[in-house]
DNA sequence: GCCAACGTTGGC
DNA sequence: GCCAACGTTGGC
């Protein structure tokens, strides 16, 4: 079974979020919005260490009625500091990240893109060919993760096939 | 709201 | 370095 670090390197990624907090529409309404708040080290690695402009994404949407893949985006700008970490006011403030030494990075997302229908993680989780998909597995939480090609061209077949 | 699976923290 | 306690994620 593949680790997330054996998809590496990839131009393709899978990205979290919660459509309460931040959705594929919000994306598309505001055009280009730096990923901040991930506070997870291995999901700031793969931003920091691997994520570079044109890098296809998928977007999806965790936390919510039907939770899976609702469009895609690509990578903008590569990472920069994230300076929510730096503001006292910030959900994601964190005293040890400090403008001298950054202990959270994070990259623009812009190009957001909405898929007529959602690829319900149900619908993941049923597919042959994404049965190694970090998503489907048990215990998986990454909210930044690496997607094979392969994974990547299947989501994209499914968003578009007919029920 | 529940809870399993993880990640982080901190005492020792 | 171990590990218990605690916090978070995220499906259901």
């Amino acid at each position: 079974m593949k680790s997330a670090q054996d998809y590496l390197p990839t131009c393709h990624w899978l990205m979290k979020s919660e459509p309460d907090v931040f959705s594929i529409d919000d994306l598309i309404r505001v055009g280009v919005e730096p990923w901040n708040g991930v506070r997870n080290y291995q999901a700031r690695n793969f931003m920091r260490d691997h994520m570079k402009v044109g890098h296809e994404v998928l977007f999806y949407h965790s936390n919510t009625e039907v939770p899976g893949i609702v469009g895609t985006a690509r990578v903008v700008r590569e990472a920069e500091p994230d300076d929510t970490a730096w503001d006292p006011a910030s959900p994601y403030f964190d005293a040890k990240s400090s403008r001298d030494l950054p202990r959270w990075w994070c990259v623009r997302l812009g190009h957001g893109n909405r898929f007529s229908q959602t690829v319900a993680l149900a619908t993941l989780r049923a597919d042959e060919r994404l049965s190694e998909m970090l998503v489907v597995r048990p215990g998986q939480r990454l909210s930044v993760q690496p997607v094979s090609e392969a994974e990547f061209a299947r989501v994209l077949e499914l968003a578009s096939a007919p029920y």
